[in-house]
DNA sequence: TTGATATCTTACTCGCCGGTCGGATTTGCA
DNA sequence: TGCAAATCCGACCGGCGAGTAAGATATCAA
């Protein structure tokens, strides 16, 4: 049983009576779909424990949703909006390649810190069927690659030090992914202090690529931590 | 049907005749397990699946586990030994915090390379029990612990920026946890030339940790990017 | 050779969950 | 008011997969 958290009492009421706004109702269903899906995993979700937190039956939901697969694949659309329309007010900028890449990481970071961005990055899309695979992680690589480009082009203004950016934006994405594991709402920390960080601290690993003492350094001894 | 792998066919001659070394045969269905859970993820994997790619049948399995979740945690404690035993010996050495976890770095990429590491990072632990998860989980905070102890022994020694070694955890190991999800051990690139990279590019992040004209950046203008 | 034991198989049980069927109840509109 | 459409429910189906029961077969030690 989820905890019931007061931010959900407006969706249960909403289902309270019936014909009213099946788009609101949608938009609930999703909203605690999402929810539930962050702090149980889709997988060991059940239709039922997403009805039950609405306060309505199964089938109830069949009438929003064809099946359990369109709720994810919505969820995905919904977070992956929010990046792409970040991406885009950033690309229109006229920056330098590395304020624009610093842009990207706070604005990503705010995006993870919500549920449907953090979906986007927690939830497996492996459970989705073929099809929607497919697409869920077409749009994926789609950002991968605007982010590569936002780097490229640092690089290419000098902004950024050379790097590949394909391994860049790896390091990148995969820092702030990292956040969707352990960042609650409700945590102490305030939102704008990690974002800082982050932005600092991954921000001065592009600009200094090659310092010398570190570009020389031998790794670990070869032992076999296979 | 996972794709069959020549490296796999060892294991399966392993079960061709009975009564053989059953520590052996209880390694070879951890090898093949961890390789099927990291394809295919532990949850969407049957006991059906490892046996059939063993060439046994399912009980047969369970002669050498009590249950599937065995399997896994067992998968974790390889895995996060590893972990362990590297940064012994990283902390047992005569360095600068930097260059302890530069060190890290280099080590964790190589360990994440590996089936056992990449399942220490990829592999749900929400799917086991109470029990299991409260001991998995205990043993990734305690690295996560060690990593920041890592880290502030750097900014102690002067070698690292002052930053809130939380962060800078969560970022490292982000960084690399990242690696995967898309690093194939096939993979065209070397792995020394990427743990390069991720050295350079993480620790420069921990030497300049306030650069005056990031310091100061604003933020992407208050959009609601929930 | 012969039992004792380990190993492995065939054939089940049982619970869970996505999805559906048919019907009941409401709502809004003519 | 009456009726068509929208909304929702109780009860069910079918499949999948973890785990087990009971027995067959090979191995090893004596």
């Amino acid at each position: 049983m989820p905890k019931q958290s007061a931010a959900l009492q407006p969706h249960r009421r909403l289902f309270a009576d019936r014909r009213r706004n099946p788009d609101a109702k949608r938009e609930a269903v999703l909203h605690t779909a999402v929810r539930i899906f962050l702090e149980r995993s889709y997988a060991r979700t059940s239709m039922d424990d997403v009805a039950t937190q609405l306060n309505i039956t199964k089938p109830a939901l069949y009438h929003y949703f064809r099946n359990k697969e369109e709720i994810l694949v919505e969820i995905y659309r919904l977070g992956t909006d929010l990046i792409d329309e970040m991406l885009g007010s950033i690309e229109a900028d006229e920056k330098t390649g590395l304020d624009k890449v610093a842009d990207f990481i706070a604005g990503y970071t705010r995006i993870i810190a919500g549920d449907f961005g953090r979906a986007v990055v927690r939830l497996d899309d492996g459970e989705l069927s073929k099809a929607g695979r497919r697409l869920v992680r077409a749009r994926k690589r789609e950002i991968d690659h605007r982010l590569r480009a936002l780097i490229d082009s640092g690089i290419e203004d000098g902004s950024i030090a050379s790097c590949d950016a394909k391994i860049a934006a790896f390091i990148l994405a995969g820092a702030i992914h990292g956040m969707a594991s352990w960042y609650k709402p409700a945590s102490p920390m305030d939102l704008a202090a990690i974002a800082g960080q982050y932005v600092r601290m991954l921000a001065a690993g592009l600009t200094a690529g090659d310092l010398p003492e570190l570009a020389g350094r031998q790794t670990i001894a070869p032992r076999r931590f296979e």
